[in-house]
DNA sequence: AGTCAAGTTTCGTTATACGGAACTTTTCAT
DNA sequence: ATGAAAAGTTCCGTATAACGAAACTTGACT
């Protein structure tokens, strides 16, 4: 047999930029200091490859390396990198505050969308206490034809443009509510536009149910984020769903006043405080 | 408002990849989204150069476009690769020993914590031996509007960043002490401002007092690094807590040194002041 | 001194970055 | 609606950097 490489990490990436960040991943779930041997086992690199990653790491301040010459730690750019890249997200963190209001109010949990290239991608997720809940995870995608804030989306655009966007593939069908036809898709979609609001009725997995409403800036330009409720069915029917409304509709507005707001292209940021 | 040519930023390294950190650590300062052409008008770099890194951030996750396809923010990955570096940086640090020392000072609990979206993160804590004693482990998080390195982050914050960050959901009540109302919270953030510490006087646990100061990096820009005392108030009061002052803001002056320390290990510390 | 393991350098071969110019799409003023 | 300006995107020949097997150096321990 062969040997036994453990290899719990792997560097992937398509450039080697990209495999550069993903060795800064590994990088900082380290709590203590690293060798160059210990990442070669621990990704299964060649040693030379890995030797330059670092050495281009250690060279720009991102990496220091002890008295020692052979540990490496984390170097104060790349911690100061780390801190500013935190302290100035007040986006996310003024969306997620909405959001957890929002749970905090109807009780379920809630989610902001963004349309994704041809899917619906969750930015961010707040869990309800409740003891049976989905589990879906920002960052995952769901498609745009059999999810609520999709079809918010979709009654957006142009005919053109949702023909191009669904036209080439068949309507996928996720469970037997699922809309798999065009025209019944379409039909959907003009209701959806009258209402400005959209339900996803088992129609991705069974048994959850979920209301959305898109995070429009007054404007009028396009910012096209969208926020969800989902449940189980067993406790959110259509009708408590339609109570939520107001206060769904409420977080959306305060969502799309921060967006306009951070839309803005500054140019300066005041620094004197 | 014309367009100078202001190049407030240069992208410098002799590698691709460094260069391509020396971009994130622009994208890093921005707190709103931005452009191409931002950066472009920015960093005076070809427009084809740029659109390649930042396809490449994009393509990885770590970057994410607004639904009008123009507008960057950060992604998901790159926010969870920011908190790993703070989070898992403490155990071999300087400012580990820094906060040991600190504790055997005043021998109370005491911690460092971040802002990481709308919380506040504690990335590191050492305990007091004492037997009575709240506890709160790294990792945690607690709002910023109660917690006394909370309102140090926010009173660094221009009025708008702040509005944005706190004006859209209400302030959430934790104890009778906690500040909800916004006027009031402005007051205190102000008197925080200009006394340079900050209380937390039951706001978020009742029974649990807290001082903080922030590790303000001497070149003067702002400082995502808090440094924090907290106890019973039996053992803790107000006055009591004053008097550790001196202790405390030695502490986060030495965790200020630490960063700015290495930097002069850097090729070239002082760009202009 | 001798051995071994980790770190480092070399170098011919690929693969990627580069960015001017051309092209496409969106925006905005008329 | 119409067209011009501006932003985004793609092309593509050239320049540069990444790659990693192999050879070499360093240092720790015996």
């Amino acid at each position: 047999m062969t040997s036994h490489k453990t290899e719990t990490t792997r560097i992937e990436g398509d450039t080697p930029a990209q495999r550069l960040l993903a060795l800064l991943e590994v990088i900082a779930d380290k709590d203590h200091f690293f060798t160059l041997q210990s990442l070669v086992e621990e990704t299964g690199m060649p040693k030379p490859t890995l030797h330059r990653m670092l050495q281009q790491l250690e060279g720009s301040g991102m990496l220091q390396r002890e008295a020692d010459s052979r540990h490496y730690g984390k170097g104060n750019r790349l911690r100061r990198l780390a801190e500013n890249l935190l302290l100035n997200d007040t986006v996310h963190g003024a969306r997620h505050a909405v959001l957890s209001q929002l749970v905090d109010e109807v009780g379920e949990s809630c989610n902001i969308t963004a349309l994704s290239g041809s899917e619906v991608l969750y930015l961010d997720r707040v869990e309800t206490s409740e003891a049976l809940r989905f589990y879906l995870h920002p960052g995952s995608r769901v498609p745009v034809h059999c999810s609520a804030s999709g079809k918010l989306f979709l009654a957006q655009m142009s005919p053109a443009q949702r023909r191009r966007l669904l036209g080439e593939a068949p309507l996928k069908a996720f469970t037997t509510n699922t809309l798999t036809d065009m025209d019944q898709l379409e039909q959907e979609i003009d209701a959806v536009r009258q209402q400005g609001y959209a339900f996803d009725d088992e129609e991705f997995l069974s048994g959850l149910l979920c209301i959305a409403v898109l995070a429009n800036n007054p404007q009028g330009g396009k910012s096209n984020i969208g926020i969800a409720i989902q449940a189980p069915i067993m406790r959110l029917t259509r009708e408590k769903a339609l109570e939520c409304l107001p206060a769904l509709q409420r977080a959306a507005n305060a969502i799309a006043a921060i967006d306009s707001d951070a839309m803005l292209t500054q140019h300066h940021t005041a620094s004197s405080v």
